[in-house]
DNA sequence: CCCCAGATTGTCT
DNA sequence: GACAATCTGGGGA
């Protein structure tokens, strides 16, 4: 359908924290389509990764697990860490390792086949967290590592047919444990569909 | 080869 | 809120 919705490279090619923050903000969706069914969910969490920043898998150089990253933006990263995936766009000029993690979306089309994935008992823990999501939409490291995300075909962004401005809150990121004083976790604090509330600094 | 830590999740208190 | 489960990639011997 919309192809011409669907989020350009450019879109990509600046400061992950910028790309974050721009996707809760328009609410953007992301979208994948296989099989012939689509399931597509409002991004409500995004968090960013930067270059140089000890947070970020590049942060020790190139290997074979974070090679996608230093590709081209609007590409994806895949990555499995205990037993699920983590979806993330590569953002920046090729050869800059950084990205932008998608923890939460708010699902929009599609539900009965992300149910289907990923049976719950609670609507909202369906696509809450950075595994769950990937669970319901069908993403693993096999099929979507360096994905092209702005071809329109199989595993897409778009933005909302009508324009959003969702308020954004910012916290310091969830579950790493360097660089965690940074606030480059960026939600819509009114959606329930959030992962969790932020860590509260402490002794 | 062996060891270890980890961008999580589900379950129990 | 705390903690164990469980396994892959990466780094050191």
């Amino acid at each position: 359908m919309p192809a011409d919705d669907v989020l350009p490279r450019t879109f990509y090619h600046r400061d992950p924290a910028l790309v974050a923050r721009a996707l809760v903000e328009g609410g953007m969706l992301l979208v994948a389509e296989t099989d012939g069914c689509r399931v597509a969910g409002r991004i409500v969490e995004a968090e960013a990764y930067l270059t140089g920043d000890p947070a970020c898998h590049a942060y020790r150089g190139r290997t074979l697990r974070n090679e996608a990253m230093f590709g081209p933006p609007g590409h994806a990263y895949v990555y499995s860490i205990h037993q699920v995936f983590c979806f993330n766009i590569v953002t920046e000029a090729e050869g800059l390792a950084s990205a932008v993690l998608i923890r939460a979306v708010e699902p929009v089309a599609g539900v009965e086949r992300m149910r289907e994935r990923r049976p719950v008992v609670v609507a909202h823990d369906l696509t809450r967290g950075p595994g769950k999501l990937c669970q319901a939409y069908g993403i693993d490291r096999a099929s979507f590592n360096g994905w092209d995300l702005t071809a329109g075909e199989r595993l897409w962004l778009a933005a909302p047919t009508v324009a959003q401005q969702i308020t954004v809150a910012v916290s310091p990121r969830i579950g790493i444990s360097a660089g965690q004083e940074l606030p480059l976790r960026f939600y819509d604090p009114d959606c329930r569909f959030v992962s969790r509330a932020p860590r509260l600094p402490g002794p």
